[in-house]
DNA sequence: GGGCGCGATCATCAATCTGTCATAATGCGC
DNA sequence: GCGCATTATGACAGATTGATGATCGCGCCC
């Protein structure tokens, strides 16, 4: 389930059908089920970016899916949005109630859904940009913390700023050059061989955890990120 | 402006204060701005929780205030809410391409838009009631007071705005620019320096329950919050 | 008017980071 | 194995950056 999926819940065909084409349109993945306890089978994969769920289904009603949804904490913040015929007050209640999101009613305009969805979207947006992650080697550059597993790693600030630019390009090589470009800035003068000391220190904040194998020596050329070594 | 506070956009008067009325039974602060300048104005300052705005308003529109709030870094996370006299297909469609996140149409009940409310907020990661808790450490921004688990402890009104923002967003580095912005408020001219002030104190009156160490210094960035340093 | 609480600055001290060098170690071609 | 080229490492002095204590001023309440 790739990340721009959304997970339709909607027994009845017709409806499904025509929501997966406007939704395909729009540039999204759709993954039907047809019902709420088809709906759970698939949210054990990989989780979508929005469940829309359909008011009234066979079985597990929407809002007990959607309670259930909230109450796990896998898929407490997926965004979801309800779908139903009625428009009746205490129906939206119920439905926010159970940690609904957005609520639309029948008959709606796939337009209106396309907005309402994108408006999720964009609320639950990116919250968790600037996680880089090779192997158990974990940098979160919104949180300036470098670790692996759990264990958090200290590093200097440019250490901090040459493993953000390793762990971008994974596998790729880097002349002294570029990283002195890159990691210092342009228009600096610093010694090439300054470079060689800092992945020495970084090297070294690393090997506590038998990570320090993972910054490569390319010889005659400069130094890159293999996260293969890192199952050393 | 506290955390839990709702900035209400409104120009007819009648409307704004019996809005302010629901809202302040539901538990939000409420603070008023007849035009869209006015809020824009306010937003320099702390921000608040949610904004609720008018579509017709006197001057800038309330379209265009949503699409401003959303090209400002500082405000472009803040749920907003429309509230409309019209019940249009184009002016919805209008509302949620302004980076709207909700579209209310009058007359609406007050219960409405309180549920529409809290799932914005839900949605946006907060607390509805108002109590925010990291490990042992617990801050209750509707009744201005931050306990270690039954020991309350004594901030001042910087430093509890200061831990409030940091419990918001655990994990994250804040540089000293953005925590001025966001608790000091925009165009406040202070040292930068005097930010490491408060964090010193904030520290001082935690660390009385060796939760001194849960505000982290990103050196070379400023500051962070970390759940892991708690268990000290 | 005189405490009092709070907030902003400043000066100073301490911790940490940085770039550079000298020297040891290593890899590589022959 | 040899010698050259390249990289690793330890040490160091200066520079940054953060922590801390003290001070000053302001608004408020008695």
């Amino acid at each position: 389930m790739p990340i721009n999926t959304v997970l339709l819940v909607e027994d009845e065909t017709d409806i499904r059908k025509m929501l997966s084409f406007s939704l395909q349109r729009a540039g999204f993945e759709v993954v039907g089920a047809e019902t709420a306890e088809q709906a759970l089978d698939l949210l054990d994969g990989p989780l979508p970016a929005l469940v829309i769920i359909d008011w009234m289904l066979p079985g597990m009603s929407g809002v007990e899916l959607a309670r259930r949804l909230r109450r796990d904490a896998l898929t407490k913040d997926l965004p979801t949005l309800m779908l139903t015929a009625r428009n009746e007050e205490a129906d939206k209640l119920k439905s926010f109630d159970a940690g609904i999101d957005d609520y639309v009613t029948k008959p709606f305009s796939p337009r209106e859904l396309i907005a309402r969805i994108k408006a999720l979207l964009r609320r639950s947006g990116e919250p968790e940009d600037g996680v880089l992650a090779v192997g158990r080697l974990s940098l979160d550059s919104r949180g300036h913390q470098v670790a692996v597993g759990e264990n958090p790693v200290r590093v200097g600030p440019t250490e901090f700023r040459l493993l953000e630019l390793l762990m971008r390009n994974p596998d790729r090589a880097f002349n002294r050059s570029q990283l002195l470009d890159r990691v210092w800035g342009r228009n600096v003068y610093v010694e090439e061989r300054t470079v060689d000391v800092h992945v020495l220190r970084l090297r070294r904040a690393l090997s506590p955890f038998g990570m320090d194998k993972t910054v490569e020596t390319v010889r005659g050329v400069g130094y890159r990120l293999s996260p293969q070594a890192s199952t050393g």
